[in-house]
RNA sequence: GCCCGAGUGGCGGAAUUGGUAGACGCGCUGGAUUCAAAAUCCAGUUCUGGCAACAGAGUGAGGGUUCGAUUCCCUCCUCGGGUACCA
């Protein structure tokens, strides 16, 4: 029986479409299972045989609870804003939405060939002017929010109390003060640039080289413009308790919870000579405030004109235009060297009393904290490469002890830095009333924490380091923002059945040099006038590619509702995700832009679940070999062949070496799945990709390890097809046990997400058949529903051969028989000091003292006892037995 | 620098409330089938020694706990990911 898998994978690909068999409805008498995967940009390359990799994960979970009785909703759309597509359109003059439909069209038609289970009639776009009604829909209730910090928790904007001393100042006060609490809010801001895209970027797509991330060129740099931003920070306390019950990988809660950087410590206010105000640092060690011996402000901070003395203004005037026109990534890549001009102004240490002089240095970021700093050189390792720098004086206030070993004297001495635990020393002022000297740190920085409480100098502070987060682009190709700037300075929001604002028809997609979006170049779309004749512009700044994805969770729900986003008592029962499996490149962002807009929903009572995703996946990267000269330059692959498992250029002869890569076109190493389907069928894609290695692994692709498994299926196939191997009768006790340990295996490992050995214990269970040569049509029926959510096309053309209706896809799981499973010997191995000598088959239910008697007894055990003494015998029954000899 | 994760045959990987290291697959070797090849089926395959029985070594390195360690603890090395003047 051959297996023509070409024959029959498309026929029930149409069979499942056809019938529907994988759509679903919320139904309350069912329990529910809600299955996600990262919905993907549909790119113009199509799809990579990444992709596959988590859909497959999900959709073998979607089909196995679908046979537990799970009422499963299982969806896919399309994240479809984003530049590739604009930048088609400026080369060529094409639409985005006419790239976009083909690339989604082009990503349908892969998806579809892998037999994936998804429910399409909820097949949804964030393109879709239907879809991202809703989006803004969402924009304008940001808006229209602020943050309770008394109750943690958003509130509608018509409920913000505003201070009598506002209201005073009249109607322009009271509409700045509320502009100034909504969470979305429209500033001039100080954002990185990319020249190459022409459009804003996000802090987090510049990566650490400089480079951004989206076009990979170094073209990025800082600029002022009007921007929309979003209060992220107010929720990051939510954020990050949120992250407690979420059964989420720990790598990704802890970036998460390093992305929104919490810190503990004290705000301190120092009094400055001449001047009236007070200069506000904050610190995590107001233990060391002892040991200030001068103090740092940011270039950007609001007191250094008032701070600097005339005769070190230009100076410093120098240095601040200098650190103006560094972009971050010359402050960083300079790091090594500190640099830094002195105002003339001076400090007093509120414990010491001491003249401390002020500094403007950019190794103090205005963005953290206060942008000033107290510097105590002897405790932390930036205050002291700047101290040496410029000379300034090193007071040890902390006693290492013998922790530091020979480098406590220069530590004392202030010849080097220490900032462990320790005992204070040089740390007490009786005329003030505080004594730290002796004391750890933890109970120091409560101490002196305590006294400048008590003595307003200072209180306890948490800061954080997430920031706002810069909301909008200068781009055709996104969602247009509801917002209308009128010519009387107003800005408001476009009312809710005015949605949506739908992008205008262009031919100039060209972004302007200095920040202007191109819908600005449409004015019959750009300029309205209200019922009094009142004249406004239309924001023309679009929205970024991450709003759509912030909320296409709850739109699968109710994909196709046009009186609400989706229906509450749907979301009722769907949310909240039971299962989301995407990349691991998503960990930061997507992720916690999600929770935050998915908490303000919360808060507002338009969601039911505090938190979005309950359990969470990544799958790992698929790479692919790739080969190198010895001198480490690479070679495509076309360029190398292989001869007794060692690689060689086919040009120079040259000995290569293997290396793992990603996979990319200029190694010539990509791996198409169309290629795979068309050559060994959906059914072994889906396999490769899940028996390679663990799911969440990086691994790499091989050709033979695809056959391996193609192989299986060929296996499989013409052994239950072939009908003398089928009989009527019944099982032996064998092949009855092996069967059920499949059973179990496959269920364990499918809740587990453990999909490689699964697939192993199914190869086991078929190399047994082939060695009994035949089995019951019982059994090999309920092999093939535990086959099923794996290979689902063989899977179903097997089922129907046996003269069962379709589908198997709707059979239920077969439960595992205990009795199956149960032994009444074990063989033992026998170990002699831990070390396995020989095997000896025992009954299970043998006492203890007999076992040690009957190995003592053994042939075998002789050899090993001879001439020693017997220490102890350790059993653990239906495990091992260990013999302790001298 | 800091925070995670991982190091197991020729290769992908399996086994952890501490209990037979190498399941399953690839590759390789031998056999059957064939005029022959492909495909398929069967057997073998951690390394070293030995015809074999068997013995010794063995989970990145070194040490420790234990009757017993891939699994737990300490020190270190290598690789991957994240992050970095966040006071």
């Amino acid at each position: 029986m051959d297996y023509n898998f070409s024959t029959f994978e498309k026929k029930w690909q149409q069979y499942w479409l056809e019938n529907k068999l994988f759509a679903s409805e919320a139904d309350r008498s069912k329990p529910k299972f809600y299955c996600l995967d990262m919905f993907p940009y549909p790119s113009g390359s199509g799809l990579h045989v990444g992709h596959p990799e988590g859909y497959t994960a999900t959709d073998i979970v979607c089909r196995y609870k679908r046979a537990r009785g799970f009422n499963v909703l299982h969806p896919m759309g399309w994240d479809a804003f984003g530049l590739p597509a604009e930048q088609y359109a400026i080369q060529t003059g094409t639409h985005p939405a006419v790239t976009t439909k083909k690339n989604c069209n082009t990503f349908r038609r892969q998806i579809q060939s892998l037999g994936l289970s998804y429910d399409w009639d909820r097949e949804i776009n964030t393109t879709d002017p239907a879809y991202f009604k809703w989006t803004q829909w969402i924009f304008i209730r940001l808006y229209n929010t602020w943050f309770d910090t008394e109750l943690q928790k958003g509130r509608p904007i018509s409920e913000l109390p505003i201070p009598e001393t506002v209201k005073d100042g009249g109607v322009q006060d009271v509409q700045e003060y509320i502009a100034s609490k909504r969470l979305a809010y429209y500033d001039n801001a100080q954002v990185w640039w990319c020249n190459h895209c022409k459009t804003v970027c996000a802090n987090e797509e510049v990566l650490n080289d400089g480079s951004h991330e989206k076009c990979g060129t170094k073209e990025v740099e800082r600029r002022f413009l009007k921007q929309w931003m979003l209060r992220i920070p107010h929720y990051a306390e939510r954020l990050l308790q949120g992250l407690e019950g979420l059964d989420w990988p720990a790598g990704v809660k802890d970036m998460q919870r390093n992305w929104i950087g919490k810190s503990t410590g004290a705000e301190v206010d120092f009094v400055v000579e001449g001047l009236p105000e007070k200069l506000k640092v904050y610190t995590t060690r107001p233990d060391t405030l002892f040991g200030a011996t001068y103090m740092v402000v940011s270039p950007e901070h609001g007191l250094v004109n008032e701070l600097v003395t005339p005769e070190n203004k230009d100076a410093v005037d120098e240095y601040i235009q200098a650190a103006a026109l560094k972009s971050d990534l010359d402050r960083t890549e300079l790091a090594k060297e500190k640099t830094g001009v002195f105002t003339g102004r001076y400090a007093i240490n509120p414990l010491t009393g001491k003249k401390i002089p002020i500094w403007v240095a950019d190794y103090v970021l205005m963005g953290y904290g206060t942008g000033a700093i107290m510097a105590v050189p002897a405790h932390d390792t930036r205050d002291f490469e700047f101290a040496k720098t410029f000379g300034l004086p090193v007071d040890c206030i902390l006693d290492p002890g013998n922790a530091a070993g020979e480098l406590r004297e220069k530590i004392i001495a202030g010849d080097a830095c220490w900032t462990e635990d320790g005992a204070y020393i040089n740390s007490a002022n009786p005329e003030l009333g505080l004594d730290i000297n002796g004391m750890s740190k933890q109970k120091g920085i409560e101490t002196v924490i305590n006294w400048l409480e008590k003595n307003n100098l200072g209180k306890a502070t948490v800061n954080y380091k997430i920031r706002d987060w810069l909301f909008s682009r200068q781009r055709y190709w996104g969602e247009p923002f509801p917002i209308i700037h009128w010519e009387d300075g107003e800005v408001s929001v476009v009312a809710d059945e005015d949605l949506p604002v739908e992008l205008p028809e262009t031919n100039k997609y060209q972004p302007g040099d200095s920040g202007e979006s191109p819908l600005s170049n449409v004015p019959e779309w750009l300029e309205v006038v209200d019922e009094n004749g009142r004249k406004g512009l239309r924001e023309t700044n679009t929205m970024p590619q991450w709003a759509g994805s912030c909320w296409y969770y709850l739109r699968f729900i109710d994909p196709k509702n046009d009186e609400e986003p989706f229906s509450k008592a749907k979301e009722n029962y769907w949310m909240p995700v039971d299962l989301y499996i995407g990349g691991a490149e998503h960990a930061v962002l997507h992720l916690l832009y999600s929770r935050f807009w998915h908490k303000v929903l919360f808060d507002l009572g338009i969601v039911s679940t505090d938190e979005p995703y309950q359990k969470l996946f990544n799958q790992g990267m698929i790479l692919a070999f790739a080969y190198e000269t010895a001198s480490g330059s690479k070679v495509t692959s076309d360029m190398v062949e292989e001869k007794d498992g060692k690689y060689f250029h086919t040009q120079t002869g040259e000995e290569l070496k293997q290396i793992v890569a990603k996979m990319s076109k200029s190694l010539k190493n990509v791996v198409n799945p169309d290629d795979v389907v068309e050559k060994y069928g959906a059914d072994s894609l889906r396999l490769y990709e899940m028996f390679m290695g663990p799911l969440d692994a990086t691994k790499p692709w091989t050709d033979t390890g695809v056959k391996g498994v193609y192989n299986f299926l060929k296996r499989v196939y013409s052994f239950f097809a072939e009908k003398e191997n089928i009989t009527d009768g019944t099982d032996d006790k064998e092949t009855l046990k092996v069967l059920h340990q499949t059973i179990q295996k496959v269920t364990d490992d499918v809740e587990g997400l453990k999909f490689n050995t699964a697939i192993s214990q199914m190869m086991i269970f078929t190399n047994h058949c082939y060695k009994k040569g035949k089995v019951s049509r019982e059994t090999a029926e309920t092999f093939l529903k535990v086959l099923a959510p794996f290979a689902p096309h063989i899977s179903e053309e097997l089922w129907v051969q046996y003269g069962n209706g379709p589908s198997v896809s709707q059979q239920a799981w077969p439960e595992v028989n205990e009795k199956f499973l149960e032994e009444d010997a074990f063989e033992y191995p026998v170990s002699f000091n831990g070390k396995m000598r020989y095997k000896f088959s025992l009954p299970l239910d043998m006492p203890v003292p007999d076992i040690e008697k009957a190995v003592h007894a053994h042939e075998m055990s002789k050899k090993w006892i001879e001439g020693k003494q017997i220490i102890k015998t350790i059993v653990v029954p239906g495990k091992i037995i260990n013999v302790v000899v001298k």
